[in-house]
RNA sequence: GUGGCCUUAGCUCAAUCGGCAGAGCACUGGAAUGUGGAUCCAGCGGUUAGGGGUUCGAUUCCCCUAGGCCACCCCA
């Protein structure tokens, strides 16, 4: 290695990217701080068994594409350490270690932030990636699935994204799942020499994965398998008629998607995905989530209900530039303060501070070029105004030049902040506006 | 973890059959010592991703490694 490089499935957000996450963070936090879910933050990484457990041991997530530390002398238990592959496990274990069992509930919370997985990176795929995550735990009526499902495809919405399908499933419960699971194997299990491998070892480990199999010869099998909506228990199936008529109560239109599992453990009763209209590519379901019944209890807590989403971020400004979407730009300063003496850096530097300190974004030239390079300068920046220093000062004046008109006028050092502020609103609101 | 296609300056790309590594943009300076995004001129910028092999000679052909992309896999 010549030069060292962000390790791989990495990557830096550099000032122009790093805008258009700014730009859905703050999405999220006004839409969230509406919905009343409060912000919470948790490790980045957590004791391996967190995510074994909790996500599921048996999952790719966990086998194959955990992160693990190695770190201290790393031989007990306390000591496996991963990076959090999603957010929800943590979550969910802050749940039970805060007692938070003890609130109002349901506990509405979110968090956005890096999630690791070791997989191999791809296009909308990568080792690091951003999600913002909302969860209410402590809830199981169909209302508050509802309500999680709509705030998320607000958040599309919002974010400027339109066409977002939105598939939506239920998978059981403890009490109805094993008997449908049995279903399915013994549909499959007649078939099971003429299946590629893969399905094979499905079958054995995880049937319900064999639904959602991308192999050709695998389709018209899975066409006919026994559907998941027909073997719901009655309260299942109440769950989600109920969620229906919410949804349909508040204008959330959905596909009906029986054959929608999703790769967690932890999932119960409802589930759902968000997929952009154009798909051209795998790598691009913009998020998804469900209702989690039993893992406040494989944490170590008691019995609790909750649903969550998740949803990628890096995936929503990749469809965002696919719509055609204008990246939002990184922020500048509209104020540069130039000088006549390039040498006098500090008369340029002390007018500045003044600036800032009276609550005006400014840049101060500190560089010792002259006049006519610093004025480039500011013009390329697309600074719209500059305050000019030179001889004017021993009168206790300044230039402040309209960059963009092209215009300036004479501007005492006194009323310096108070014009930079009036010329500023006048350019925002047009130039009737006092 | 499997298979395929790629990798030349910070960015986008040239380089004839294997024969002196180039351009545009960007950046810095000059034209122009108190007035700007244009123009002209110059400068800076390369272990041709890294390493090895074939050859008188490799950006070019071969192998290995790394990284990117695509399809699996999986998901966000």
């Amino acid at each position: 290695m010549s030069r060292p490089q962000a390790p791989r499935g990495t990557r830096d957000l550099l000032p122009a990217a790093r805008a258009g996450f700014g730009h859905l963070e703050s999405v999220a936090r006004d839409l969230t701080a509406r919905y009343g879910y409060q912000p919470i933050e948790t490790p980045l990484f957590e004791q391996a068994e967190v995510f074994e457990r909790g996500v599921g041991a048996v999952t790719d997530v966990v086998e194959k594409e955990l992160f693990r530390v190695q770190a201290g002398r790393g031989d007990t238990e306390r000591e496996r350490w991963a990076l959090r592959p999603e957010p929800t496990a943590g979550i969910v274990r802050a749940y039970v270690q805060h007692g938070m069992q003890t609130l109002p509930q349901p506990v509405k919370l979110t968090l956005t932030g890096p999630m690791f997985r070791y997989d191999r990176p791809q296009a909308g795929r990568y080792r690091q990636f951003w999600q913002f995550d909302v969860e209410a735990i402590g809830d199981a009526g169909p209302a508050i699935d509802a309500e999680i499902i709509e705030l998320a495809t607000r958040f599309y919405a919002e974010a400027g994204l339109t066409g977002v399908e939105l598939r939506l499933n239920s998978i059981g419960d403890r009490a109805c799942r094993p008997t449908y699971i049995e279903a399915l194997r013994a549909y499959f299990t007649p078939l099971a020499d003429d299946l590629p491998e893969l399905e094979r070892t499905r079958l054995a480990t995880s049937p319900l994965r064999l639904l959602d199999s991308k192999d050709a010869q695998m389709q018209p099998l899975i066409a006919a398998a026994p559907i998941i909506t027909d073997h719901l228990c009655d309260a299942c199936a109440m769950h989600f008629a109920g969620l229906r008529r919410h949804l349909d109560a508040v204008g959330v239109a959905y596909r009906l998607e029986p054959r929608l599992v999703r790769g967690l453990d932890y999932y119960t009763r409802t589930t759902f995905e968000f997929y952009p209209p154009e798909r051209d590519g795998q790598q691009d379901a913009l998020g998804g989530g469900g209702r989690y019944d039993g893992l406040v209890e494989l944490l170590g807590g008691k019995p609790t209900p909750g649903i969550g989403f998740g949803l990628g971020l890096d995936r929503v400004l990749l469809a965002l530039e696919r719509q055609g979407t204008p990246p939002i730009e990184a922020p500048r300063v509209a104020v540069v303060v130039v000088g006549a003496d390039p040498a006098d850096t500090v008369t340029r530097f002390r007018l500045a501070t003044r600036l800032r300190a009276g609550g005006i974004a400014a840049r101060a030239e500190l560089g010792e070029r002259k006049l006519g390079r610093q004025l480039e300068g500011a013009a390329r920046d697309g600074a719209h105004l500059a305050v000019i220093c030179g001889s004017e000062l021993d009168d206790g004046q300044v230039q402040l030049r309209d960059l963009e008109a092209g215009t300036q006028r004479l501007v005492a050092l006194d009323d310096l902040v108070r014009e930079v502020e009036r010329t500023q609103r006048q350019h925002r609101h047009g130039p009737d506006a006092q």
